[in-house]
DNA sequence: CTTAAGTACTGCAACGTTGTATAGTCCAGT
DNA sequence: ACTGGACTATACAACGTTGCAGTACTTAAG
């Protein structure tokens, strides 16, 4: 029903491979030739079909972006950097919600989608080191963590470094009894233990004893009742560390709900700088990672691998990307 | 590179057809045959193309979801779940972002993607009325507003009757000065006329003087100027209803900075039932659409039109949404 | 005047898949 | 033994596009 080249090269009185050719910028077309094809183009609302083009080509100028759920806003954030790179380079995102579920995230690397997308940029949550070597021949990016030496391309900032930046923040205010939440044993949880290992690494230094809170998730609600266990067991922290903002946020309103100040009593810091730390009450202290960058870097990455330049077969890189501490009035304060 | 039927034919030594026909399901086909054929297919690691598929059906399976930015919590949390009720039918959701640019709005609505979506759930915010109606033969199914009875299938909630309900609500607790966040004049802000012709109606039907503050965006930051002009203008309001809980966060915000409290000497009231306004200090009162009813409708909509049932050619069709009052802290007080 | 190079355009094949048409085999019911 | 039907498998064409090879004409160089 929709035009094809077919029906512009009727139109134009032209052959097909004529109206291929300008649809195509080709240079070697009559002045004369191309704006009648160009004027049939415009009265049939002729659009290419993307699907007999990548039948051809290969390549359907779309990328997959993976990552955990776009409900979470360090997730939403990323994904809209990233749509907006690639529309830099003509690509369209195709956006997969793994639910950090191991088996899609699985199904990904796998090469599920293999002929729909051109590359994989992929932020796993299920899956670490050589499960995730299992490569499928569509090149990957890899987002948020340091893996193992893999093969895949990686781009990510220092957690371990960042992590320490947060702790050491809070001891530079005279806390001594230090919280982490956010602790998780799956060995497939690098954030959360790369984090860890920046907390005990400042804590150990300082000679102070850890306070870790493990959580299901890193969500408000994971963060709020691990503040409450915090609160109930024992002498109270007067400082946490988050391992992200929304576990940070939802410790804060248990704080808050249960009376107690902060900074004054228990100092805060999370980790994404999300836009909801910056309109909470108290505003929240964070790490904040240079997401356009990580974008920018990703989408740039894959489009080396898919380039035909000498860079696209080339030993997989490790991209660092710089990360700052970020202080609001959750730290604010003095003891 | 990646095998193809051809491939997996030649290995199980059969006719491509045959391959075909065991990968579909077909039912005659010789149980030894249909494993051979399996084995073969397991063996290679072979995954159908979608583009030959594409170009021999018309179909994609894949639609797409256009809404103005994921970063706004409301929109990812309705993205997902579209992702969901999308999935049910193994259809992929392709996002557009528009970022509310109406040359992009206009794009989509004309088919700029028209071969390589089945369907499209479009959530408009700079285009309105007749504008929509520009059709381009891929279902269309709009989402939030009512539209001018257009071309189009339409899912949305009672904008007007919802934001009399806040109004109401606010109303109720006893409060006589209530201002409005969120007024826009550009006639495509269909949302923004809507819930200012309930909060009218409320007023009006009391007798009260309306203040009505507006804004460029429903961002947290918009909220948080609104509001602080509020604030230095004249007499401050005892309650204010924000056209969504962006904007009443950013209010909270300006609210609590400046040491007034919170329902104490304002009350605060959203819209949309997003997840920060459930954790923040104090939580905050809104309205809640059933968002998941939402998406399942506008795929179950897209669907129809999709299948070769008789609702595939029926006239457009709106549907509407439930919502409720949901009352939490920020109003919960007496004045 | 011939040759070579450049320009303007065309035809054919192929990308991987599936619908239609077809052909052979086997069995049950006449 | 003969017909009709169900079962199994195959060949061919077509979806819309583009790379390659090729034709015909024009111009510049030798």
């Amino acid at each position: 029903m929709p035009p094809g080249l077919k029906d512009v090269a009727a139109r134009a009185g032209v052959s097909i491979k004529t109206v291929s050719n300008v649809v195509n910028g080709y240079v070697h077309v009559a002045p004369a030739t191309r704006a009648r094809v160009q004027a049939a183009i415009e009265a049939l609302g002729y659009v290419p079909n993307m699907a007999a083009r990548q039948l051809r080509s290969g390549r359907s100028g779309v990328i997959a972006l993976a990552v955990p759920e776009l409900q979470s806003p360090y997730f939403a954030e990323v994904a809209g950097l990233i749509v907006q790179a690639a529309e830099q380079r003509s690509w369209t995102v195709l956006i997969d919600q793994t639910d950090g579920q191991a088996e899609r995230e699985r199904n990904l690397v796998a090469g599920l989608r293999r002929h729909a997308i051109d590359g994989l940029i992929f932020s796993p949550l299920a899956l670490a080191g050589e499960e995730l070597a299992h490569q499928s021949g569509t090149p990957m990016v890899l987002l948020g963590e340091r893996v193992w030496h893999g093969p895949a391309d990686h781009v990510a900032i220092d957690n371990t470094a960042a992590a320490a930046d947060a702790t050491r923040h809070l001891r530079s205010l005279g806390r001594r009894r230090i919280a982490a939440i956010g602790v998780q044993t799956a060995p497939s949880a690098v954030t959360a233990h790369q984090r860890l290992a920046g907390y005990r690494s400042v804590l150990a230094e300082a000679g102070l004893e850890t306070l870790e809170m493990p959580v299901a998730s890193f969500h408000r609600a994971d963060g709020a009742a691990a503040m409450a266990r915090l609160l109930d067991e024992g002498e109270p922290p007067d400082a946490v560390f988050c391992f992200n903002d929304l576990l940070a946020l939802g410790a804060l309103r248990t704080l808050l709900e249960r009376g107690l100040s902060v900074p004054g009593d228990v100092a805060v810091i999370g980790f994404d700088d999300i836009e909801d730390g910056r309109f909470s009450t108290p505003t929240l202290s964070t790490i904040s990672p240079d997401a356009a960058r990580i974008a920018q870097l990703a989408v740039d990455l894959l489009a080396e691998r898919l380039g035909d330049g000498p860079a696209a077969v080339g030993a997989p890189r490790e991209l660092r990307v710089d990360h700052r501490l970020v202080v609001r009035e959750s730290t604010a304060g003095a003891a």
